[in-house]
DNA sequence: AACCGCCTGGACTGGTGAGTCCAGTTTTCC
DNA sequence: GGAAAACTGGACTCACCAGTCCAGGCGGTT
């Protein structure tokens, strides 16, 4: 049995989570609390006892995601060839859009901004800001070693992870699902990374 | 759809389709049948007889909109250089998305994605799905034609329409806003031909 | 004028789900 | 071993909302 640290069962918080996510992006946010209970293997009392609402249950959800899920973009190392950094970036992008957490993450804040704007806003901050500003930072220094030509690296950032993920991102929103396999993703992030390059190349 | 048509009144339907549209839009799709009443100066009864239930009134309003939605985008002569119908195509999906009527009815069928696949997946393929065709049949002839040098139409026509809208959309979605000055879509619609025509130019 | 069907507004039903309460049980800590 | 705190399960309250019902008003048709 697991150890406990005040008197709460800190085991049970992540199972509760887990379930939670589970639930709620599976089945929307409107799932009610007692089949989270049910999935969790816990009482809906203990629920309330370790988050207050429902409300600070997502907000539980998303804010511990949330930096798990953008975390993977340091890694690229920009010190390799341009194409080979870029389509590392583009492969996390995919991973994470394509990956039922990122996916279900996405959904909930979607379905929750209406209530919840600020959630809405620390996810966006959190997940695709950082991101793309990881990207533009990338770039621009790139093109400060002449290796790229990116006059605006912002955009640019916009326009790389456009390609990457965008259809994805709305089809998934929309439950119009394509399987995602590894050598798909690895064949769509190569070439956006060899276009971005024709594009932005210095030559 | 049981076109019960006693004197039924035209006016009404589309005053409720309107007030529905807007409710539904804005306050998400749990909003109240009763604000949608009130919003239309229709009484709730009138709403249950021209539509049946709330899930066919939600129905009822992207089914109208959605060709309407998709229409602008046969407009751009592909005759041009290939940079204007480009940049056309790019100005008319931005406007798209951008537009509070293309916003709400991509939230709306998101939202409704879970208890509605079937209308999450006819929008799918009346929306994204059909532009992406255009915008591929279009880089096709193109290539046939000497122009571009595009070697998968449909995942050149994914890249260039992820360019465009990308971030906007899934912004729009979180209810993170930014102004859309007309100046501002043309100068993305402009750079994103430009950068595109690099990346799949003939030279 | 008399009829018919749509309309209004408001009351009503039924279902569902968030959050609470409680009595009894298990776990942890001293 | 015993107290305190957390957990269980199930019943319960309360609010909200889709959809129905009804009594009366209004406009067109014959």
């Amino acid at each position: 049995m697991p150890r406990t640290v005040g008197q709460i069962d800190q085991a049970k918080s992540q199972a509760i989570l887990d379930a939670a996510a589970e639930v709620l992006g599976t089945g929307g946010l409107s799932a009610p609390m007692d089949e989270i209970a049910r999935r969790a293997g816990v009482s809906k009392q203990t629920i309330y006892n370790h988050y207050g609402s429902k409300a600070e249950l997502i907000r539980a959800i998303v804010d511990r995601r949330v930096e798990e899920i953008a975390a993977p973009l340091l890694a690229p190392g920009a010190q390799d060839h341009p194409q080979e950094a870029l389509a590392g970036f583009g492969r996390v992008m995919l991973e994470l859009v394509l990956r039922p957490l990122g996916r279900s993450m996405l959904k909930m804040t979607v379905q929750a901004a209406d209530d919840m704007p600020d959630l809405a806003r620390a996810f966006y901050e959190a997940g695709p800001k950082t991101s793309r500003r990881r990207l533009a930072e990338f770039l621009r220094a790139e093109t400060l070693a002449g290796r790229l030509a990116v006059d605006d690296p912002d955009q640019a950032a916009d326009f790389f992870a456009g390609m990457v993920i965008g259809v994805r991102q709305i089809a998934g929103l929309l439950g119009v699902e394509q399987a995602a396999e590894p050598e798909v993703i690895e064949q769509v992030a190569q070439e956006a990374a060899r276009r971005f390059l024709r594009a932005y190349g210095v030559d």
